[in-house]
DNA sequence: GGCTCATAAGACAACGTTGTCAACGACGGG
DNA sequence: CCCGTCGTTGACAACGTTGTCTTATGAGCC
C-alpha cells in the first residue's frame, strides 16, 4: 500500500490470464452461460474472488446493447415528504427488477428539468418517471421515438402522448366540499396554489362543481389563489376571518397550506371547520380537528413504476392514465382521547 | 413512424457521415476541443441537433477512463424524512459537480447493503456515501484499495479506515439531560433503541455521563432499551408512569419514540417533561410542550457530500471525522400563543 | 477405422467513444 | 524556392465486454 496505493482494477483479461483461459470463458462464467466445464468454472471463480474482479457494467451494457438496469426519476424536491415517499416506492419496485434508481430534482425549474432529462437519456436509462415542472414536454418526443420509456406522475404530460398516473383531484375535492356542505357550511374559504398548476386547477374545479351542485354562488372574496407556503396560507385565512361575514369552514389545497391554516386557526381558537387536500405524517397529533382528503402516495409511485416496467418489458399498448382514488379522513389529536 | 417506430439512436459515426467529416471531428465538437474551424463546428452542431444525437455516456467514460459523474448513496429507507433530507442535501451538492446520484435502500439489512455496494462498484460510481446498516465494513476494503472513495454517514465505519460525518450524540444527550436536571428533575425515564446501534449507544452514554456528574444513580427500571417505533415507546412510557415513584421527565432517543411519548403523555394529560433526540417537521404543532435535541440534518448530508467530492477531487489526506453539533430547542404548539 | 456430432474453448470483431499520431495544405523565414 | 511550423483533419487503435463463428477434442455409431 506504500508504493502502489491505487491498484488498477482487474479486467476480464486479467482474470483470464491468471486462470490460464480465454477472456470469453471468463465472460461465460460470470454470465452463467452454459458450455464451461464445472471444474474450470470453479477455477475461474476462484481467481475472480482472489483478484476482486467486478464486471464493468458500462462496458457490458455497451457491448451487449441490453438494458442498463437503471431508471431515472425526476421530481421537484427530494426533501419534500410527498416526493421522497414516491421515490421510495419507485425504488422498491425497481429493486424487484434488479434495477437501480437515479433520482434528480428539477427544483420546479422547467429548464433544469429538461437538462436533467437529457442527461438521463445520455446515460441510456431504461426508462424515466417524471413529475413535470414544465408545461410543455414535446422536447421529449424525439427521445421517446428512439425508445425512451416515460411515465408521467402526478400531472399528465402535454405535447406528447405517454402513460400517466394521477390523483383523482377533482373528485376528491368535490367529495370533501360536499361533506362540508352536508354539515351545514355555506361560506367556505378556499386557499389554493396557482391554477397554472394542474393539481390546483383540478382541485379548484372539484370545489366549484360541488358548490354549483348545491346552488351556492362562487364568491371570489372567499378564494385565495397562488398560495404556496404555510405563512401565505395563514395570512389568507386571517384576512378572510377578519372580513365581513367570515367563512365557517376552510378548504386548503395542499398540506403546506393546511399547516398554515392550522397555525392560524389554533392561534385564534377558531372553531371553523378545516378540510385539507393531502394527508400528512403527524396529522393525528394536530392540536385541532381537521378532515383531510387522503390518498395512497406510495401507491402513486408504485403504480407509475409498475407501468414503466411493463413498458420496459415490451408493452406497446396505447398510453394509459391511471387514477388513484381519494377518501376523507378525520384527523387531529382530540381523537386520541375518545 | 409506422413501419419503424423505434429508430436507432444515432451515433457519432452517423453524425460524421451526415456532416461529411470524420467521427473524431464530431467528438472534438461535442467536447469543445480546440482545433476545429468554427464554421465546420457549426455545421456539425446543426447535424447533431437535426439527428437528435446524444453522446453515450457509458461509451464515453469507458473509453476516456474519466469519472462517470455518478455517486452512490446507501441509506436505510428513503421514505424516512431523516434520510430523504440527507439524500436531498447530497443531491444538491452533487448537482454543483454535474454529478447524478444513485440512491439505494439497504432496508437495514447488512447483506443487502453489501450487495448494493458491490453493484454500485460495478457501475464505477466515482464515490459513495453510506449510512451503515451492518457493523463490519471490511468487505469494502478491496474496493477502496482499487480507488473507490467512501464517506460514512451518521455512524462511523468499522473494519476500515474512512471519512465519516456523525452527530455529536453523546454531548447532545448529555446537554439535554443536564437541562432537565437543572429544572429539578431527579427521576428521568429513558426510552431508547437497542445499544447495538451506534447512535443509541452514544446517546445513552451521554445520559449516563450527565446523571453520574449529578450524582444520581442509574436506575435500570427507568431505562427501556430496544424501542424502535412509536407504539413501543408509548407502551414503555405508560409502564413507567404506572410504576411506583414514576418519572417526572422522559428522554426519548429518537423522533419516532418522541412521537409515541407525545401520544401517551397527551392521552394521560401528563405534565411530565419531555426531551427528545431529533427535531422533526411539525414539532411546533405538537399538542404539548417538549424540548428537542436538534441538529442540522441537511448539514449532515452536505458535509458528507463535500468530503466525498474533496476525495474525488484528489484529496489523499488522512481520513477525517466531522462532528455535527446539536442544540436544545423548545417545541410545542403552546408557543404559538405566547 | 472412418464417420458424424455434440461439447468445450478460443479467436475475432464490434458496441460508441476518444487518445495518439500521422497527413495535409498554408504560411513565413532563410 | 525549400523547409520547418502551425492549424486542421482524419486514420487507427483501444477502453472492457460479449456475440458469432471457428477450432479442437472425444464419444458414439456403422
Amino acid at each position: 500500500m506504500d508504493k502502489q496505493d491505487r491498484r488498477r482494477r482487474p479486467t476480464i483479461s486479467d482474470v483470464a490470464a491468471a486462470a490460464g483461459v480465454s477472456p470469453k470463458t471468463v465472460s461465460r462464467v460470470i454470465n452463467n452461460e452454459p458450455g464451461v466445464r464445472a471444474e474450470l468454472a470453479d477455477q475461474v471463480l476462484e481467481v475472480i474472488s482472489k483478484l476482486g474482479f467486478r464486471r464493468n457494467t458500462m462496458a457490458s451494457s455497451l457491448r451487449s446493447g441490453r438494458q442498463t438496469a437503471t431508471i431515472g426519476l425526476i421530481i421537484e424536491d427530494l426533501a419534500n415528504p410527498f416526493y421522497s415517499t414516491i421515490a421510495a416506492a419507485v425504488a422498491n419496485v425497481a429493486r424487484t427488477h434488479d434495477t437501480q434508481l437515479i433520482t434528480v430534482s428539477s427544483e420546479e425549474d422547467p429548464d433544469l428539468e429538461q437538462r436533467q432529462f437529457l442527461q438521463l437519456c445520455q446515460r441510456r436509462v431504461d426508462g424515466m418517471i417524471i413529475v413535470p415542472a414544465g408545461s410543455d414536454h414535446s422536447y421529449t418526443r424525439s427521445e421517446v421515438e428512439m425508445g425512451m420509456r416515460m411515465v408521467f406522475l402526478d400531472r399528465p404530460p402535454s405535447g406528447i402522448l405517454a402513460d400517466s398516473v394521477v390523483i383523482d383531484n377533482a373528485a376528491g375535492a368535490r367529495a370533501g366540499i360536499m361533506s362540508l356542505l352536508e354539515d351545514g357550511h355555506r361560506r367556505i374559504g378556499v386557499v389554493i396554489d396557482s391554477p397554472i398548476i394542474y393539481t390546483a386547477r383540478e382541485r379548484l374545479a372539484g370545489v366549484r362543481s360541488a358548490l354549483a351542485d348545491a346552488g351556492i354562488p362562487y364568491d371570489d372574496a372567499l378564494v385565495e389563489v397562488g398560495v404556496t407556503n404555510p405563512d401565505e396560507a395563514a395570512h389568507a385565512i386571517a384576512t378572510m376571518l377578519d372580513g365581513v361575514d367570515p367563512p365557517t369552514a376552510f378548504f386548503t389545497g395542499n398540506n403546506r397550506s393546511t399547516i398554515g391554516a392550522i397555525q392560524e386557526l389554533y392561534r385564534r381558537d377558531s372553531d371553523a371547520a378545516l378540510l385539507g387536500f393531502d394527508d400528512f405524517e403527524l396529522a393525528t397529533l394536530m392540536p385541532r380537528p381537521l378532515t383531510v382528503i387522503a390518498y395512497d402516495v406510495q401507491e402513486l409511485g408504485r403504480a407509475a413504476a409498475l407501468r414503466l416496467f411493463e413498458r420496459i418489458g415490451g408493452d406497446t399498448s396505447w398510453p394509459s392514465e391511471t387514477v388513484i382514488p381519494t377518501h376523507l379522513v378525520q384527523r387531529g389529536v382530540q381523537l386520541l382521547k375518545s
